[in-house]
DNA sequence: ATGGTTGGTAGCCAA
């Protein structure tokens, strides 16, 4: 079963470019991020006729996450739990039967966080944080696969930039992010790319600005991380990084792991 | 050091 998780940065602006991916990588499963679009708008009818099922959390303007599965969605659950306040739509799980077994997949969009001096910015990405740490800590003693796909917006190590030092200070690889990040791994998940290669600069992501994709100056900030009972199945993963060279590509390009489900 | 681009939306904000 192949799972995969893409920011892509506008469902209106990205469908046929989504369309074209799904119809080539043929995901079971496609946790999308950044749909920035309300429920009611999401074009799913092409979606469909591939033969996927269509879950959205979204909202009007920005953020908004969606799952797309071949599975029959038994649950749907949106929001991370921890602050009522928190109306951003970052977060949906997706839970599934296969065989005699359930499988809970996450598509999640961790907040960007700068600027870091801006606490309405920088607290609530680590807040944030905690809340996916204590939601997932909580999650991973049902013992069964789980995997949390998504845009972290977390570098994890410095050789997943071009240039660690042009990233100082950013709230996507300063210490405090880092550090959850790190936390919440040693919960017990396994990061999928990690577990494939140690390989440095695998990015996934590159700025629209600048030149970054020809000169290749990219980030690896979407990753998926998989419970002790997924990472067990699973049989690799990889990025389809030709989609950022596609016609009107997203900033961000897929990542996906195949599990032996 | 600075500037650079895209998407959603109708202002500029978010990235």
């Amino acid at each position: 079963m192949k799972i995969a998780s893409w920011n892509i940065n506008g469902i209106k602006a990205r469908h046929d470019v989504l369309i074209e991916w799904l119809k080539q990588a043929s995901p079971d499963i496609a946790c999308l991020q950044e749909i920035k679009s309300v429920d009611e708008a999401f074009p799913a009818s092409e979606i469909e006729a591939l033969g996927y099922n269509v879950e959205t959390h979204g909202q009007k303007g920005f953020n908004g996450v969606a799952i797309l599965s071949r599975l029959p969605f038994d649950e749907v659950n949106r929001r991370l739990p921890g602050d009522d306040e928190d109306e951003l739509a970052r977060f949906m799980e997706g839970v599934f039967t296969v065989g005699d077994k359930a499988l809970r997949v996450v598509s999640l969009y961790l907040p960007n966080g700068n600027p870091v001096d801006d606490p309405r910015k920088f607290d609530y990405k680590l807040k944030w944080m905690d809340r996916l740490h204590a939601w997932s800590k909580d999650r991973l003693q049902l013992e069964e696969p789980l995997i949390l796909a998504g845009d972290y917006n977390v570098i994890p190590q410095p050789e997943d930039c071009w240039n660690p030092k042009v990233w100082e200070g950013d709230a996507l690889f300063c210490e405090e992010t880092r550090t959850r990040f790190e936390a919440l791994k040693n919960l017990g998940f396994t990061e999928a790319l990690r577990a494939s290669t140690k390989d440095a600069g695998i990015y996934t992501f590159w700025d629209y600005q600048a030149g970054a994709w020809p000169k290749n100056h990219g980030i690896r900030i979407d990753h998926l991380l998989l419970s002790a009972e997924a990472a067990d199945m699973m049989v690799g993963c990889e990025v389809d990084k030709y989609v950022r060279d596609w016609e009107k590509p997203s900033d961000h390009v897929p990542i996906w792991t195949e599990i032996s489900i």
